[in-house]
DNA sequence: CTGAAAGCGCTTACAG
DNA sequence: CTGAAAGCGCTTACAG
């Protein structure tokens, strides 16, 4: 390995101190500084092809230019579209990004983030599992910039950006009702979290101002680390039996993935037998024979705007910003109206 | 922001040296230190809540004990896998994750590369754009260490991991042709990669030795940043016409994607009117009404296998190791032979 | 216009 | 068993 080449080395060769080296290159006092030096240096530079120890220069500043993201699964469609969004908004500041994966689970979430601060990140960009409000309070108290992401604790005061998950749900159900299904199912996670039960609480209340009267059968809430077959027979459950739903709301993109798969297996055609409605768009939801009615999650939207409230935090941590934003239901064919469907056996090719 | 505390804090407050406080807390010369002291060491560093600066620890030592990801794009799920698998393989060592997505640009990896190789990375894991190996070539004569992910070029002499991509997909046509189908099409990418040629290749040589005389509108190439429309127009071309393919290879995932999309919206059964065979798995596809038979990139031994040459490369650089894995051929119902279907009018739900 | 010097928070030979 | 000291590669007041 040729041995890196540093300031010092610079500084030898041009006949200067490191310091004038240190002020050309990063562009500082240039008023004062002889151009005919200044300019040396940066060939000498160039010549011995240095690179500046952002380690040494961190240690020195206080700053790393990285940011922490702490995602549920970086695997996840959610998670790695909302990592794209976050590099390329850091990128624009210079900062890079160190990932990793909770997979729901707090300690893991803790020993990740503890790995991060070790590396002095400059802040961090956290979508939290369920039961983390103790280490958020404890890195408030330690002065560490955040923001949370997806998710958030309506009883902790952090920055954070999420979807209006209440408004959302809402809207998808008051869709599903108007265009005539009468028995809406929802599959959806069992969790304290309260985004996820923000979701079951917009569903809810959309069935009571409509005067449907809710059965219970109708929702089925799984453990967040739900196996496909688990979905898959929640799924089963809602459309067997002798009053089946005919609508289901899937409140997270694995979900739909394993409830479409089920829907397809059990052969039934979307929207005649069941209407789907599904929170997030994923790509894949092409590949089903019928358009997909889903809630468009403002992701790009909500990288930038965390990252944005991330690095305004890093430079002055002393507001907090709190955003939710708005899902545009994007209706397909799935929750077609019943009224206009002229035939029960349409093809479905 | 409470004052981080440092060594420095400890020593002073047990009354030691911050010599001895490293020593302790890096559990180093135990036979030599007194107990007690330790013990009292390790309580103070507990109560003042201690975090080791990384920063300064790697600036002493030259190693960071993180590692640089290079991917074509972080949201593609191919990138996103493989990701996960890294990040898990790393963490078993104590390492962290620094990524960037190059978008297939040179350029733009060569910047990437840069602000990671400024963070002092211990090494990198690259999946390289086209035209990347002038800056390859330049990276090792840096001594950096670094292991190709999925691509690699014959004539530079670097660690990889990659598919073995010529016999992957002549086993994929092979298949194909055993099964009946005579017309067979391809869609690909038109790049000067080694990788993405060696399919081709697969697939004229799988054509030759079968004696199926090849001819050049089966096989459509298209920019490695095709739009899905484009990538639609492709599969139409050879759909259509009064002497249409009767089975279609993809290259990718994102041309089976697009690919498949219009297979639907050309209302055509698969595999009775045309037949499909993928490259790379994705959960997508099972929301096709037909499974795909795919190619199945053995994405977990590549994650952890190039992890593991670059792990071992840091510690000290000496050898290259070169790896080919062999792709399984996932046999579904989307190359069914042409022999046993009863009917072409088979129901599609 | 330029340099000597201190210091960021660690590690690690060396001396005792 | 323990400490004083040098040094990793930078930045930045301060002095001239």
């Amino acid at each position: 390995m040729t041995k890196k080449t540093s300031l010092k080395d610079i500084a030898q060769t041009v006949g200067v101190s490191t310091a004038l080296v240190s002020y050309v290159l990063n562009n500082q006092k240039e008023n004062r500084i002889s151009k005919l030096v200044a300019k040396k240096i940066r060939e000498v530079a160039e010549e011995l092809n240095y690179r500046p120890n952002q380690i040494a220069k961190s240690l020195k500043t206080n700053k790393t230019y990285t940011i922490g993201l702490v995602v549920a699964d970086i695997s996840n469609p959610f998670s790695s579209s909302l990592a794209r969004i976050i590099e390329d908004e850091a990128e624009k500041f210079n900062y890079t990004v160190l990932f990793g994966s909770s997979d729901e689970k707090p300690q893991k979430a803790r020993k990740l983030i503890s790995a991060l601060l070790n590396r002095q990140v400059d802040g961090l960009l956290i979508s939290p599992p369920e039961g983390y409000e103790p280490q958020l309070a404890e890195l408030q108290n330690q002065g560490i910039p955040f923001v949370l992401i997806d998710r958030y604790f309506p009883d902790l005061k952090t920055n954070y950006v999420a979807l209006d998950n209440y408004a959302a749900i809402h809207k998808a159900v008051q869709h599903l009702l108007d265009s005539g299904y009468e028995r809406v199912g929802m599959v959806t996670f069992h969790t304290s979290l309260f985004t996820i039960n923000e979701r079951k609480r917009g569903y809810l209340a959309a069935l009571k101002e409509n005067k449907i009267p809710f059965r219970k059968t109708w929702l089925k809430e799984l453990p967040i680390d739900a196996s496909g077959s688990a979905i898959a027979k929640a799924v089963d459950d809602l459309l067997r039996g002798p009053k089946p739903v005919d609508a289901i709301l899937f409140a997270s993109n694995t979900l739909a993935l394993y409830g479409l798969q089920q829907i397809n297996a059990l052969h039934l055609n979307v929207p005649e037998q069941v209407a789907v409605v599904s929170i997030d768009q994923a790509e894949s939801y092409n590949l089903f024979r019928t358009p997909i009615t889903y809630i468009r999650q403002p992701l790009l939207e909500m990288g930038q705007v965390a990252t944005k409230i991330l690095l305004e935090s890093i430079k002055k941590n002393n507001t907090t910003t709190q955003v939710n934003l708005e899902g545009e239901l994007v209706i397909q064919d799935s929750t077609r109206p019943v009224e206009i469907i002229v035939s029960p056996t349409v093809p479905v090719g």
